[in-house]
DNA sequence: ATGCTGCACTTAATAATTTAATACACTGTT
DNA sequence: AACAGTGTATTAAATTATTAAGTGCAGCAT
């Protein structure tokens, strides 16, 4: 019924590591030397020398401290393992609406969540509560969060704020210095496109990853860290919605691939006039992809 | 050591209030109605219906219940009084962050918070879950969070941010149709601009209210949930900073007046690139301001 | 003087606890 | 039988209590 010791358990068995580069009879540094090289505060470290000299492996008083012995693996104390990773719950979370098409005003259960993701619940809540800000769940008055996304509306305003953020990528794209990384990615991304291209027919599946790279390509000109996590979002989003829409994906893909090249060559002569007519004619046809995915689906 | 019971104690009154609108011997209806009616659960319904059977209110036999007496205020119970308003919080944040001037990288104590804010912890965390979202705040890997604003970097990205979503509005006014209601406040706010300008060596801290009405308008033509969300924070940062670099404050309000009109014209004029031109212009200006008065206050 | 420790106090993470919501079976009535 | 209402059990959410961890300061030893 408290915050877990897992913070003292990995700081004590790094502190007996330390122990084991000394030799018997050597001091210990001191507490606020210890408490640097393992990352955490004094208390922590006191906690460990006291389970240290308890075990007999260090003498403690005041600030004489000895090794009485060499550690063995007897002396470390158990972690217990970190459980699934709490980083890509983003990833995670997106993956599983999309995935299981969870319809939009569904009622999200932090309970229920917590359990299916392997992730304590308040962690849980801090991750609906920055969603909120993106309009992607709100709160509901009776308590608890409710999903809000993949309504035509949410579609539409998606898509439309992605291609203000786009456009604007590929204007500075277009006025980039000829050395910045970009050109070279881009050269790259056109061979990939054109070796593609000549194997439609056959790998028109991998065109989604090349997809990705290219928009990224185009989006890392901008630093801005307000667009940067959008960014994240929304390909996710349309990424998920293009794999499934099998409707013609090879002539699809096949289009997308010249429409991507349409906006390379643009963007390699510097046009950037043209750029962002290629670029707006490509957001334009990925906007109806998106819409008309939606309408397979459900009727929200 | 648990929730409030807040929920049922108004449920309670407004159950009350509902009982003397009957008549002494009347039926009640069903829980589920009253639930729906009172806008709660049947569990807080039947809450509630015990304590009136207990006062002698009601009589309360399974689906039997009818009124005894008619409830006197002495029947009523007491709620306690909301506390102040959690949704302005962030308001109260940003208006603290930036009246205090407290600087990047300040460590945020959810406890400090929660008093000076008189708001439960768990909100805060949330509502800083949230701003992070924005990268206004990060958690610190020894726990709790840290304000990463107002350094330089984060007013340049914001001010790029800003124009970028701010031309793409002006973009959308130029093509609103005439009976859009963007183009009553314009006219309205090209009076007030002609207004103030004539009386400008006076009243000349009367723009800041101008300016915020001024780009509202402009921003209120995308209806977009992901811009709506920033327009806030970004109106605030800019709002707040303005006003404290008192320096040429009169020179500045007046050239500001100056590009608002030249947006209005072009705008009214239907002159899309003209009116982006004069936008570009303005937010070029409002981003130095905004720089100056950075370096004016600390060398984040 | 300076760095270290002892100690007290504050804060953060997390589980426990109570309130509230919900699902389901049962019952009486038409 | 169908339906609306209630009794009851299960589950979830909000909020407090509790323990772990961080922080600051006074005093002490070197």
């Amino acid at each position: 019924m408290a915050r877990s010791d897992t913070r003292y358990r990995e700081a004590y068995n790094r502190i007996l590591a330390f122990c084991e580069t000394l030799r018997v009879g050597d001091d210990m540094p001191s507490e606020t030397r210890l408490g640097e090289t393992a990352g955490v505060s004094r208390t922590v470290i006191r906690r460990c020398l006291s389970r240290l000299a308890e075990l007999g492996v260090i003498s403690w008083d005041g600030r004489d401290k000895r090794l009485l012995r060499v550690p063995t693996p007897g002396d470390r104390i158990a972690v217990p393992d970190a459980g699934s990773d709490t980083s890509d719950l983003e990833q995670r979370f997106l993956d599983w609406v999309l995935r299981f098409d969870v319809p939009a005003n569904t009622a999200l259960s932090v309970a229920e969540l917590s359990r299916t993701f392997d992730v304590p619940q308040h962690e849980l809540k801090e991750f609906l509560a920055g969603l909120s800000r993106f309009g992607l769940v709100t709160r509901r008055p009776e308590g608890g969060w409710r999903l809000l996304g993949f309504t035509k509306s949410f579609a539409i305003e998606l898509s439309d704020f992605r291609s203000v953020l786009e456009l604007n990528a590929v204007s500075h794209a277009a006025e980039a210095p000829v050395d910045h990384p970009v050109w070279s990615q881009l050269a790259d991304l056109r061979a990939d496109h054109l070796r593609l291209r000549a194997h439609i027919d056959t790998d028109f599946h991998e065109f989604s990853k090349l997809d990705e790279r290219f928009h990224q390509a185009i989006n890392s000109v901008v630093r801005n860290r307000f667009t940067a996590e959008f960014q994240k979002v929304i390909s996710l989003i349309f990424h998920y919605h293009y794999m499934w829409d099998k409707t013609e994906e090879k002539t699809r893909n096949a289009a997308a691939i010249d429409e991507h090249l349409a906006i390379i060559e643009a963007l390699e002569a510097r046009d950037a006039e043209a750029a962002r007519a290629a670029a707006q004619e490509h957001l334009r046809t990925s906007k109806t992809t998106l819409l008309s995915s939606l309408r397979h689906h459900d009727l929200g």
